[in-house]
DNA sequence: GTAGTTCGATTGTCCGGACATACGGATTGA
DNA sequence: TCAATCCGTATGTCCGGACAATCGAACTAC
């Protein structure tokens, strides 16, 4: 016997979503060691009690995931991976809470400016119109890691600088009803001037890591357009990607 | 009448594909505007003569997208988009002749060495194993442009030369038959060393963008390393995000 | 007028079946 | 021995139907 899957009908959870978190937890586990094949849908749905579209359902989003591979005349095999998680759009504050850093938020600036081209372009505003302005440092272990400076939309969000001291921005947005749906980035590099040497315990002229970011919400509507420095020396954008099939 | 939508049951392309790549189209020249609901599964399966699933699998693929939302008891809508194309694995070679750039290649080295401790972690292969190392610099409009240096390893592809000055990487390797799979990237900055200032055209202590990047191919070897070291002011990353949901 | 309820509309989930298509190995032929 | 062909197997595509869950608007009651 080569693994114990079950599904309960009686839970409001879906099927095929039970099914796929119980072969991603096999995968993650080791129970399902790289390379196995999955043994065919038609005989696991018949050993599960589901049909076969429901079984192709859990692993078509474990494909999607890059943790299975599928090959027609073959069967289902398990990536011999590496793989952690494709890149989602993720805040810096999660992240860094994740990884176990504890992060920490000086708010800077937290007030309402008129915009400019770059900022109304970006969230499809008027120019000159009123947009929030947020500028914060972010620490961790008490070294400042990176300076952010974010616009929004008015009349979004009402900005707590308490807040934005306790948590991260997107955390923010989500708890007020805002559900994201994609975003532009840019990533670079440049010489820091003198102001962003000085705010980040710099020397001017260090390299210093850029992004620009532009976050759209499901109707379309930009929610945030941010710059951000980042110091080389403490961070990095790591991710993993999937290659579109 | 809003939109001829129809399908050719004589082609060996797929039903569920044929549609999405009309809607793709109609949304991409603007014959679905951004905010439209597109009408309900059922009637829609019903004018094609499609099932239900079908039309469904065509929605689900541009979902994936990021081009629709779908919402429970409202309809499926097409996305306020500025959404261009999601963040695909892509080589720096075609992203360059896709935007017009005539990219230009110079191969600087290109032979087996024995591996590293850092490059055999990262392939897989053994320390002071063998493994091909080829150094390259890409040029645009006659300008440096990146260094990049790859390890591969040994017996996977034979490198030409001629074909590496003439095309880029990936497509060497696909055309070999290898499916790539999926890629784990560090993207960071730093201050180019007196070596990498003289091959790029800058000056000692400038900063430089920087990406390392594993490749693996659908079976899980590792089939790529790469340290490639980037112009600033010439190159960034560019790509869009969507929200895992 | 406002708050709570009902109800229609639409997507989400699931089923069971059918045929097509491609891969890999075994068989067959040169 | 090696190449071409056949065939079993597993996924890919497609169908038609059923019921559940959720959203929004109309309706009702206070």
């Amino acid at each position: 016997m080569q693994l114990d899957l079950s599904v309960d009908r009686g839970s409001p959870v879906p099927l095929y979503f039970q099914l796929s978190q119980q072969l991603e937890a096999a995968i993650e586990r080791g129970a399902l060691t790289p390379g196995t094949l999955l043994g065919n849908e038609i005989e696991l749905a018949g050993r599960l009690g589901l049909s076969r579209p429901t079984v192709r359902q859990a692993i078509q989003s474990l494909v999607d995931k890059g943790l299975l591979v599928r090959r027609r005349g073959v069967g289902t095999q398990v990536v011999h991976s590496q793989v952690k998680r494709p890149l989602e759009l993720s805040s810096l504050y999660d992240d860094l809470e994740a990884a176990g850093q504890r992060p920490g938020t000086k708010v800077l600036v937290n007030t309402v400016v008129a915009a400019s081209a770059e900022v109304a372009a970006a969230l499809g505003v008027a120019e000159d119109g009123e947009v929030h302005r947020i500028e914060r440092l972010r620490f961790t272990h008490g070294e400042p890691m990176a300076y952010l400076c974010n616009f929004l939309p008015p009349g979004l969000l009402d900005l707590d600088t308490g807040q934005l001291e306790a948590t991260g921005l997107y955390r923010l947005m989500r708890a007020a009803g805002i559900t994201l749906h994609s975003a532009r980035q840019t990533i670079g590099a440049r010489a820091a001037t003198a102001g962003e040497a000085e705010r980040l315990d710099e020397q001017t002229g260090a390299p210093l890591l850029t992004m620009q970011r532009v976050t759209f919400d499901d109707t379309g509507r930009a929610v945030e357009f941010g710059t951000h420095t980042y110091r080389p020396s403490r961070y990095s954008f790591e991710f993993q990607l999937l290659v579109r099939p």
